[in-house]
Formats: structure tokens, sequence, C-alpha cells
DNA sequence: TATTTATCGATATAAATATATCGATAAATA
DNA sequence: TATTTATCGATATATTTATATCGATAAATA
């Protein structure tokens, strides 16, 4: 029988960060054939703490490890995505069908996760009515329209800065609830709506800065 | 006199991680004219405890704050991105030139922080020797002449899943230290490169099982 | 100038996260 | 079949991170 997912603690924010790491892994292993792995070896492969790993797999594994033999690669694997939400259909549209807004459009990878994009809006006569990786591209006054139609939870602003404040507004009137920002713009939310910043160039500054941590390090 | 930035502790992880929100903001207030704020008053903007904030203030602050007055704004923000690594010069390439290469070429946050992206790097004769936002894309084949060159110390990978471990390989053979990598693909690297992935589909799939969970909540 | 007050920064406590220990057990081996 | 062993999962401890408390002080106000 399986265990009940109601009644399983809720998973902490650190283990969720890492259910990405486990799941590439994991696919990896899968592609290569290989059935069963235990959580010492996938703790020495992608350099974590063993105890760390048995935990972060117990806390979504709808059936356990087996001693001596691991955890069934298909079955956790399953059990991450059901996890991470590909049970929930997730649509998202985004806003801005720029270089980036595009690439995004053009990524089909999100899928893999029960997300689909389903379409973009911008004010660019060039872009609008253009269709980008067999998505549309709407004239931005259509939005409320557009996302209500479709029952849009999740919008992704890629809009230069100026505008994000703007863009983000007409998503709150358009009934989303969830925001995934790359504007370098700190948005003005109610409440009850979830935003995630995607600074490009902080993330870089981050990781230059840990490599100069490091660098000194070994002086 | 300055504190001795040697002897401070060294920040936290969790500090460093908020350091890219303080300084958005405080940007915005130097844009409105506003010479200073207080811990409590970006605490409750920023949605954040107060002595949090006051804690990571004072971890890249030179100058400490005022008692009924805060800190300086515009000192903050030099402190933050000299923290940041504003001072170092960290030269980075791309290699892929498709829409994610271009849009990070086309870019132009990342030199805020010190960080310039100088060229990158593809195999497609229909991008090859073109220049994007003004930067050259190279054959595949010069980057170790090239990155040698140029004392590239950070490679940026968003090429296919299937090309990323090669252009991995690629890149630590040209001196690369750190690796920014959006390939969805656990690359292989010796102990002292530092990789950074950035797997867009899993950053959307944990926004939106974030979102799922608050749903729940408010039921 | 004296008093009040917002805010800092130091120190203390609490919560979350990571790591260690150890008995139980399924598979491998003798 | 009996013994060994790798691995799990539960419980315990340590570390890191977040929050609370409080005396000190610079600026505002009386």
């Amino acid at each position: 029988m399986n265990r009940d997912e109601q009644n399983k603690a809720p998973i902490s924010k650190q283990t969720l960060n890492r259910m990405p790491a486990y799941l590439l892994y994991l696919k990896n292993l899968d592609l290569q054939e290989r059935q069963s792995i235990s959580a010492s070896a996938i703790a020495s492969d992608l350099n974590l703490n063993e105890i760390q790993v048995r935990k972060d797999l117990a806390a979504v594994s709808s059936s356990g490890g087996k001693p001596r033999k691991g955890f069934d690669i298909h079955m956790l694997i399953e059990d991450i995505k059901a996890y991470l939400g590909y049970d929930d259909v997730n649509n998202a549209v985004i806003a801005g069908a720029g270089k980036l807004g595009q690439a995004l459009l053009c990524y089909d990878g999100f899928s893999e996760y029960g997300l689909n994009i389903l379409a973009a809006f911008d004010s660019d006569p060039a872009v609008i009515h253009q269709s980008v990786n067999a998505k549309m591209v709407y004239p931005i006054e259509k939005m409320p329209e557009i996302c209500h139609l479709l029952n849009i939870q999740i919008g992704i602003i890629t809009v230069p800065a100026a505008y994000a404040q703007l863009v983000c507004d007409q998503f709150v009137k358009s009934g989303i609830r969830a925001i995934w920002n790359f504007a370098p713009v700190l948005l003005n939310v109610p409440q009850d709506i979830l935003v995630q910043n995607e600074n490009m160039a902080v993330s870089l500054a981050i990781l230059s800065k840990h490599l100069s941590v490091k660098l000194k390090k070994n002086d």
C-alpha cells in the first residue's frame, strides 16, 4: 500500500530546491537502463551528504528504498515529478516576446513538468499575431480576456524593466496567481500573489562572487 | 575609519542570496533621490524580518547605520556592489548563440555588476562571424585560444542538452573556472570547477509547486 | 538644553536544516 | 540454510539561519 500523501510532514524548502538535481540525475541513470540506486551512491555523485539524500528521498518516495539495493529509479522519478506538480495542469503565459520571451516560448522542456506556456503578449506590431514555436503572440490588450478564458495561473514577465510594473498590474487584473519575473524590478503586488524573481545579472554576479571567494581560499 | 574587511565574519549564504533584492530596492530609492533608509523600512517593504535586514546590512556595510536615520543609501549600494564583486573584473563567454544565448548577449544589465560577456561560440554557420549586440560569435574551435587570450574565468552554456557536456569539457580545457549551465544536464567537472545550474523548466516547476501549496492552504 | 523616540547593534533564544549514530532488514555470499 | 553486509529509516545531536530582547545613541521635539 502507498503511504498516505496527506499525512506526510510538509517537505522543507531546501529539500524542494534539491529535487531538480535528483530528478536530472535519476533521468540520466534511467537512460543508462539502471534499475535501482542507493542514497549513498547519489550522495557521492552529487556531492551531497548521504543522510541528507536519504531524508530527501524519504520525503517524496511513495514506496521507500530497500536495504542493500536502494530505490527503484523509475518509481522515484515518477514520485519526484508528481511532487513537483506534474499531476496538476499549470498553464502560463508570457508578457514580452523579445529574445528572452521567445527563448522561453521555444524551450520545450516545460511540458516535462506538466507546465504549458500557452501564449505570449507584446505591444510591438512586428511580433503581434506572429507565432513562435506554434504559440501565438497577442496584443497586450487581450491579456485579461485570454487569461480568464484559459484559466491561466502563472504569468511570466520578460518585458523591459520600465514596463514590468505595468504588465504586472495587468497580470493581477487578469486573475494570475503567481509571477515569474525576469525584469530587474521589484514588483508591487497584493499579498496573495506569489512572485519569483529571476535576475540574470545577479545570478551571474553571485556565481562570480562564489568564484572569487573560492579562488582566494586557494591562495 | 572603515572596518577591516579581512576581519569580518564570512557572510552567510542566505544573506548573499538576499543581496540582489536589497540592491534593486536601494537603486529604486536612489532614483527617487532618497538619501537614507532604515532597516525597518526596508524590511516592511520587502516583506522581510527587521532584524534579519539589519544583520544582513551590518554584514556588508562599511560605515554602519545611524540611530533614527538608518543607512546612507548611496553608500550601501556601493558596499553591496563591492561585495558582489563589482571591484573584480569578471569576463565571461557564452557557448551557444541560439535564442537564449542571444538573449543573454543582448542583456546589458551584466556590466552593472562588473561582469562582461565578451563573446559567444557556436557551430552553426548561420550565426558564426555574425555579431549580436556588438559581440562576435566565433566558431567553437576557437574557444581555447580566445578564452586564454582574454583570460576568461566564467563560461555560460546555452547549447542543447546533448552538446552540453562536450562544451563543458572544452570550457575546462580552455581554463574556465566557473560555469553557468542552462542545459538540463548534470555536468561532469573536476572538483575545482564551480558549476551553477539554471534549469528554467524546474524554476517554473518550483514556482508552480509553491503556488499549489499556497492555494491548498487557503482552502 | 532636556526629553523623547526611532533606530542601531550586541547578545540571547528559537526554528530550520544538516549531520551523526545505530538497530533493523533484505539481498548477497558462504 | 546461516552468516555477512550494504543500505534503510528512526532517533539524536550539531550547525546554520531566523527572530526576539534590550541597552546605547543620534536626531527630532519640547
